[in-house]
DNA sequence: CGCGTGATTCTCT
DNA sequence: GAGAATCACGCGG
């Protein structure tokens, strides 16, 4: 029998080329969480890329570190951070082994556990704010840390990995600013989201913050 | 709705 | 020691 496309894992080299490339083909495309409890699926609807070590906005930029150590390593695997003192967020590595490159996962439509996700999304006024922003999707599917370097593209059962889902028509992919990232990284237009979904996060600049004292 | 601010800790300078 | 690829909440209109 056949496996239907939502079962099939995006293959290893859909992610071994441009990020500015695969960033758009995201759309669409369904993450999968594997839980005790049962799965979670996200459709995705936002993404941002980070294009290598001359993005000034990539965290790659100033080299080769213990943090962004899983960006160097090869494409298909999950980078997560931790900022802000309190979230995680989420990205697909891009590129040859060795070219830091990678997609932030910014938003998405909860399709299937979504009463699983509502558990660690208390504060969400409804569902289509369960994983609108990055730190919201990281904690709706529960990743953290211990995620940090798993193979998104492997098969069978991992604890996250994205199938081939639905992709996006191109007139229907926007592009824009990235949110949140401060000084020349800001400028590029490398944010991608699908035209018209409630579950994409609004635009937000960066604001540096003030010292408290 | 838009705007401002506190939360909280890791990472790199 | 400063700033961070953010979020939630309170306030004012």
């Amino acid at each position: 029998m056949i496996a239907p496309p939502d079962a099939t894992p995006l293959p290893r080299h859909f992610f071994d080329r441009p990020v500015l490339e695969v960033a758009p083909d995201l759309l669409g495309r369904v993450l999968v969480r594997t839980t005790p409890d049962g799965p979670i699926r996200v459709r995705l609807t936002e993404v941002e890329a980070y294009d290598g070590p001359n993005d000034p906005g990539s965290h790659a930029y100033r080299g080769h570190t213990a943090r962004n150590d899983v960006m160097f390593g090869p494409p298909g695997h999950v980078y997560v951070y931790f900022t802000y003192g309190m979230w995680f967020c989420m990205n697909l590595v891009c590129g040859p082994e060795g070219n830091p490159s990678a997609v932030l996962l910014r938003a998405g439509e909860i399709v299937e556990g979504a009463e699983l996700a509502r558990k660690r999304r208390l504060s969400a006024r409804n569902d289509k704010e369960l994983a609108k922003g990055p730190a919201r999707l990281a904690t709706a599917l529960d990743v953290t840390r211990e995620l940090n370097g798993t193979d998104a593209c492997a098969a069978g059962d991992t604890p996250l990995r994205i199938l081939t889902g639905t992709p996006v028509p191109a007139d229907q992919v926007r592009n824009g600013p990235r949110t949140g990232v401060s000084g020349d990284g800001a400028v590029q237009p490398w944010r991608y989201w699908v035209a018209n979904d409630p579950t994409v996060s609004p635009y937000r600049a960066h604001a540096p913050r003030r010292r408290s004292s």
